[in-house]
DNA sequence: AAGTACTTCAACCGCAGCCAC
DNA sequence: AGTGGCTGCGGTTGAAGTACT
């Protein structure tokens, strides 16, 4: 090889390829003697020949705890189907909503899965539309894109928090060296400002929300991890503190088709608990014109998006691969094969347009 | 049984962005 | 402001497994 890559940083005999049990093992020791700390310096510290960024991924995608492997649910892939419709390729983005889910998970699972399911229904993967339909409208084009700011301040919000935390997430790491175990950092709940988290909210179905309450964690979730790593006690259950940090939510003197959503994302002081959150998230949902923060030149009704996740959305039906309810990713699991399975992708696609198409009122 | 095509997914690559200096 | 260290992200690859002929 010979190859330097990386800026450098990462010497060339470093060992490539699949993992070993053996390497598997002493990076799980290590994490969980000492955390993962610098990635570069770890794989030396731990005897690894690997460079940090393997080592790093290798975690990230595999050996954290933490992580649900396994067959997607029925309502997993709903969720993907909704974050993609509406998010793109933001894979983290995604894997922020999607529990326990890493975001190269989803992606392969989209990519080697959902992706052909929709392009064999003649639905664009890209755009979620039927291929012969016509190109989308000026103003559902804008209901994404607007949904997809809402979103992309929601994670800049999310990264002004980690930086916040680091300082805190460093000394509760010193802590966890003295008071083990030390951080195998299970991400707990943390509050997450989140517009699907109101649909779910607003529907009754059980998904983001789970019977621990506002559970939307994820093994890559910059926020959550860091948040737990940094608060520790901020758990789910939709009661948990949350970072004694400021907290981002919409405007709600913005008025309709007055304000920018970059204005509109702003610090409004500090909020003691995620139900309080949530409660405003709700609020904010219920579309009131006047609250709603998007610049847009109509109403657009949230609760048309509340309705996507409601097909098949009882719990016994989100019974994961575990106790074999069903098997998912089989294509016969929804009747048959592919072309028996169609009513079921037609039903979600149709939910994913149509809430797009039909949420705004005129 | 053997060969080929297809599928899956762990892992890699390179870029972008953040941060410290 | 510029630079380098480092991490996170999304796209891509390729080995292993599976299905098909």
């Amino acid at each position: 090889m010979g190859r330097i890559t990386n800026g450098g940083y990462e010497k060339a005999e470093l060992k490539k390829g699949p993992w070993t049990r053996e390497e598997d093992q002493k990076l799980l020791a290590y994490i969980e003697e000492h955390g993962h700390g610098s990635w570069r310096a770890l794989p030396a510290k731990a005897g690894l020949q690997r460079c940090g960024k393997s080592c790093r991924l290798r975690w990230t995608n595999y050996l954290r705890p933490d992580i649900k492997r396994g067959k997607f649910s029925s309502q997993e892939e709903k969720d993907i189907m909704r974050l993609h419709a509406l998010l793109g390729n933001r894979w983290s983005a995604i894997a922020t909503h999607i529990p326990k889910r890493t975001d190269n998970e989803i992606k392969n699972y989209w990519n080697t899965r959902l992706k052909k399911r929709l392009t064999r229904m003649g639905i664009d993967p890209v755009t979620h539309k039927r291929k012969d339909a016509v190109s989308g409208s000026s103003k559902q084009a804008a209901v994404v894109s607007h949904m997809a700011q809402w979103e992309t301040a929601r994670l800049e919000a999310e990264a002004r928090l980690v930086r916040e935390s680091r300082f805190l997430s460093s000394k509760l790491q010193l802590l966890h060296k003295v008071n083990s175990p030390p951080p195998l950092l299970r991400p707990q709940a943390a509050p997450c400002l989140d517009v699907l988290k109101v649909w779910q909210a607003t529907s009754n179905c059980n998904g983001f929300f789970g019977p621990r309450g506002g559970c939307l964690e994820s093994p890559t979730s910059t926020l959550n991890f860091a948040v737990n790593t940094t608060v520790g006690g901020a758990r789910g259950g939709g009661g948990g503190s949350i970072l004694d940090d400021d907290v981002v939510f919409m405007n709600t003197s913005g008025g309709c088709g007055g304000v920018k959503l970059n204005s509109c994302v702003e610090v409004k002081g500090k909020m003691d608990n995620s139900t309080q959150l949530l409660h405003d998230m709700k609020n904010t949902a219920n579309y009131s014109t006047a609250d709603y923060p998007m610049d847009y030149d109509y109403d657009y009704n949230l609760a048309g998006f509340t309705d996507i996740g409601l097909i098949n959305c009882d719990d016994d039906e989100n019974k994961d691969n575990n106790n074999n309810k069903y098997n998912p990713t089989d294509d016969n699991y929804y009747g048959g094969d592919f072309e028996d399975n169609k009513n079921y992708w037609s039903d979600l696609h149709t939910l994913v347009s149509s809430s797009l198409m039909e949420s705004h009122v005129v």
